[in-house]
RNA sequence: GGAAGGUUAGCUCAGUUGGGAGAGCAUCUGCCUUACAAGCAGAGGGUCACAGGUUCGAGCCCUGUACUUUCCACCA
């Protein structure tokens, strides 16, 4: 007797028992073959701030189907796994914690110790990741995991960020930049969101010195006027142009500010003129520039006022804004307030309104890089799927301003810049130093470290051991496929590509597989405030990780969102289900050894049904193949579970139970069908779904220690049966009909009843008779040259006319009314391809296929009509 | 302001060079048929957002409109 499986699916039973069993088998690292292809592919890092969420559940999950997938068709696959350090947004969590915890800043514990708590932090945290990468299943190779801020990564960001000091390409700037005043750091463009927010304009009187008049300006930001050392107005603007030259007298302040041209300020909007704050406003920064005007800083790094605003010195930005309209007001200053909804850029960690200020950081250079990064996706060097995605790379990369690479956090990489205070001299060095090599002084590192996206951008070579020329590097850089949301393409899909080419000179993969976000059921995004997450742990403890990522990998194209709810994950599970039960099924009526029941029987002792279902396996295994190929993964899979429900379950397994149930060859012959078909399926579906394809496979005759390192079932020419699957499609209509003429008549499935068959198809139905008598509720099957009785339901096929002899549940009125409606239907299909095929702009322009098509379906309805024909002269 | 996507059955979504629309769930009917009720067998249900155009032929290609989502930029 042969292993049997439970008699439900449980995944909890094997699951973990499986994963260990191959972690301990060493099959996820790489073949070391050199005869074989290799394949790798790099995990997009999860931040180490907490646990895996749905997003990164489908992100491995569409990494390991196509690593399964290429490990079994031959490839030495590589996939590495690791941990991304998420500079503000860990560094955040673990200050909330000590908060929270201890009543303490990162200021009381000082920088060293509070780096000790990162790292702690970070132990845990990307130990809980590991563990939840491998419950999912995920078949990357452990021996190679990485972490952004390890000693290899530390050591190709320094190489990194010599070489492009070295270059010019990054330098240290005064600049305006967006700033946090929660995170107390600079932040890129691409870290700040935007949102709408309601606000107003306040319009203000700046006086005229030596005058009567006044300029009304409006902002939406009064406080920073404070920092204002112009108004600017387009020289071309005849209501204004008269103004240039005088001087203002700001408000409160009493400074005195001189009207300046600047075709910066457009004509017609607003009141046309402008004022003017180049510490504290990207704009006006540059308009700064142009006119050489001094930046007057007005507000500490934590958003509240500084000297600069006088009595409202100390106040929060807001507390002062409110305080200041008010004094306006009184002192008659505001003309009006308008109320304006406007864009606010906010942080994208923590969402406090950033802060554009004067600060000096460092940037990266970012026109040159861009340019070879551009180049390599419009010459097809690098390939987006879907297509369109490039789009959005195009919109950011040709627009793309410098870099501010330098935060001002604790964690990260520190940047290796080192600072002599005794002759001014600056140092970039890839190891650290202490003295100055200019003048021998004591040196002091910059405090500030580099934005977490400089070493992202580094993770495809800089975890394959570079900058040290190793032997992985040498293999499988460039890697294949990156796999990543849509959302990060501009933050770190853009970047790896220009740091590959620049670093490497070679691109860090050669195709960017774009997925979309996982929305709850309602389609809102998934999110730590709405409380709507769905954990994955969750889901696997209840459903298994096999239908977790059925779930996730079926029913949505690549680059759209989907939604996650109950009834897909039920759906997943009720497939795991229905396989798990077929292969109980096949296992519990298997005898003999695994030897017999191994490989394919000769061909003469195959039924047609055999022959229809390793036919139509055949081409499955083609449709898989190529749609892989595509990244369209959800439709092979969606291919794979028709086949397994509807082809194999429903209708082979059934089919063959006749056969089954008795012994002898024919018995031998079905049941090693049974175990190639759904060994097939098993390898097909592998990918998808590895434990429960694993556990099935490991109880069945198998020939591989491991499915997973099994051959993927590839097409075959020998295993094309055209002439048989027409014959069992003959045989599913006849039956199909049967059925549903039955159940329309309430017939109930345990009456029996003769089968008479009239038709062409004699052989057919002969061979056909044992799966007739199980399948379509017939006593016997007779066929015979016509059926003249009127006792009988006549049924009307392509396959031929069928009556079944059931006096008693027949209302003959009723029938000739349902014949007739068939016939006319069915007269009208012959009516619509006769008049296609008779229009000659269609046969002489559509292809010979297309036509060919037509006809076979014309013979078919002309079949029916014949069968109609003969059931409705019967009935007369 | 610029760009990309979506609009297909009651719901969620597929639909891959244009050749008479599919799945899951839901609904209705009948079944514990010795693998599976997490199941089996049937059935109903769609002017493919709207209006034009190209074509022998359009859910698919082109133009426009409406509604909707997202990304980018941002005028004080």
């Amino acid at each position: 007797m042969r292993k049997e499986l439970a008699k439900n699916y449980a995944p909890r039973e094997f699951e973990d028992r499986i994963y260990a069993d191959w972690c301990e088998k060493n099959y996820f690292a790489p073949d070391p073959d050199p005869k074989k292809p290799a394949y790798s592919i790099v995990i997009p890092p999860p931040n180490v701030t907490g646990q895996l969420h749905m997003g990164h559940a489908l992100d491995e999950t569409l990494q390991d189907i196509l690593i399964r997938t290429k490990r079994m068709q031959g490839y030495s696959t590589l996939w590495v796994p690791g941990t991304d350090h998420a500079g503000i947004a860990t560094q955040i969590k673990v200050e909330e914690r000590l908060r929270v915890d201890e009543g303490l800043t990162r200021y009381d514990l000082g920088r060293d110790k509070f780096l000790e708590r990162v790292w702690a932090w970070k132990d845990s945290y990307e130990a809980r990741i590991t563990g939840q990468l491998k419950k999912l299943g995920a078949s990357c190779d452990w021996s190679r995991q990485r972490f952004t801020m390890d000693e290899g990564c530390s050591r190709a960001v320094r190489e990194v960020f010599v070489n492009l000091y070295n270059k010019g390409l990054i330098y240290r700037g005064h600049r305006i930049i967006n700033w946090c005043p929660r995170c107390l750091t600079a932040l890129s463009d691409a870290e700040v969101e935007y949102k709408d927010q309601p606000g107003f304009f306040w319009h203000i009187k700046y006086p005229i010195k030596g005058e009567d008049g006044f300029v009304e300006i409006a902002t939406t930001r009064p406080e920073t006027m404070f920092g204002d050392t112009a108004v600017a107005v387009n020289p071309e603007d005849e209501a204004t142009k008269h103004l240039i030259g005088k001087t203002l007298i700001l408000p409160i302040v009493e400074r005195e500010i001189p009207v300046i041209a600047d075709d910066y300020v457009e004509i017609g909007f607003g009141t046309g003129c402008v004022k003017i704050t180049p510490a504290h406003d990207p704009n006006d920064f540059l308009v700064g520039q142009r006119h050489d005007l001094e930046q007057i800083k007005v507000m500490n790094d934590d958003a509240t006022m500084n000297s600069y605003a006088g009595k409202y010195e100390g106040m929060d930005r807001y507390t002062c804004r409110k305080a200041l309209v008010k004094d306006l007001e009184e002192l008659g200053y505001l003309v009006k307030t308008v109320p304006h909804d406007h864009n606010v850029g906010t942080c994208y960690r923590c969402s406090t309104t950033v802060e554009p200020l004067t600060s000096d950081q460092w940037f990266v250079k970012m026109k040159p890089l861009a340019k070879p990064a551009i180049e390599a996706v419009e010459d097809g060097t690098i390939g987006f799927v879907p297509e369109r995605f490039s789009k959005n790379y195009f919109n950011w990369m040709n627009n793309i301003l410098d870099w501010c690479i330098s935060r001002q956090l604790w964690w990260g990489h520190r940047i290796p810049a080192f600072y002599c205070d005794e002759c001014g001299h600056m140092e970039v060095s890839k190891t650290d130093i202490t003295v100055c090599p200019k003048c021998g002084g004591a040196v002091r590192q910059e405090e500030d470290v580099l934005d977490t996206w400089f070493s992202s951008a580094l993770w495809p070579f800089s975890t394959l051991g570079w900058p040290d020329k190793t032997a992985d590097l040498e293999r499988y850089y460039p890697t294949d496929t990156l796999v990543t949301g849509y959302d990060i393409i501009t933050f770190w899909v853009s970047r790896m590509i220009f740091s590959g080419l620049e670093h490497m000179n070679e691109k860090p993969f050669s195709k960017v597989f774009i997925h979309g976000l996982v929305r709850d059921a309602q389609g809102r995004k998934m999110s730590k405030s709405l409380g709507n997450g769905i954990d994955p742990l969750k889901v696997i403890e209840e459903y298994g990780a096999d239908a977790l990522r059925f779930a996730l990998a079926t029913g949505n194209a690549p680059g759209n969102d989907m939604r996650f709810s109950d009834e897909k994950i039920e759906a997943a599970r009720n497939f795991a289900n229905k396989l798990w039960n077929a292969s109980r099924f096949v296992l519990m009526n298997l005898d003999g050894d695994d030897s017999e029941l191994l490989g394919l029987p000769d061909e003469k002792d195959m039924t047609i049904e055999d022959k229809w279902v390793l036919s139509r396996f055949n081409a499955l295994a083609k449709t898989v193949n190529d749609n892989i190929a595509s990244y369209e993964v959800g439709v092979a899979l969606s291919e794979i579970y028709s086949f397994t429900w509807d082809t194999f379950c429903d209708w082979y397994i059934e089919m063959a139970k006749s056969r089954i149930f008795d012994t002898g060859a024919a018995s031998l012959t079905a049941k090693r069908v049974l175990v190639y078909v759904l060994s097939g399926i098993l390898k097909l579906l592998h990918p998808y779904m590895p434990f429960i394809t694993e556990e099935i496979y490991q109880a069945l005759p198998h020939t591989d220690e491991s499915i997973m390192i099994s051959a993927y079932p590839t097409y075959s020419d020998s295993l094309v049966f055209k002439a048989e699957e027409e014959d069992v499609e003959r045989i599913i209509t006849a039956i199909t009909a049967i059925r549903a003429r039955r159940a329309e008549m309430n017939v109930p499935p345990s009456k029996k009843a003769k089968l008479y068959v009239v038709t062409k198809y004699e052989d057919t139905f002969n061979r056909a008779s044992k799966i007739l008598l199980k399948l379509a509720g017939a006593s016997e099957v007779i066929l015979t040259d016509s059926y003249d009785a009127d006792d009988a339901v006549s049924i009307a096929t392509d396959a031929g006319s069928l009556y079944i002899p059931l006096s008693e549940v027949i209302d003959f009125e009723k029938e000739k009314a349902r014949l007739l409606a068939e016939q006319k239907k069915n007269d009208g299909e012959i009516e619509r391809i006769e008049k296609k095929l008779s229009n000659e702009g269609f046969v002489s322009k559509a292809p010979a296929q297309v036509i060919e098509g037509e006809r076979a379906k014309l013979a078919k309805y002309l079949e029916v009509r014949e069968a109609l024909a003969a059931s409705l002269k019967k009935l007369s």
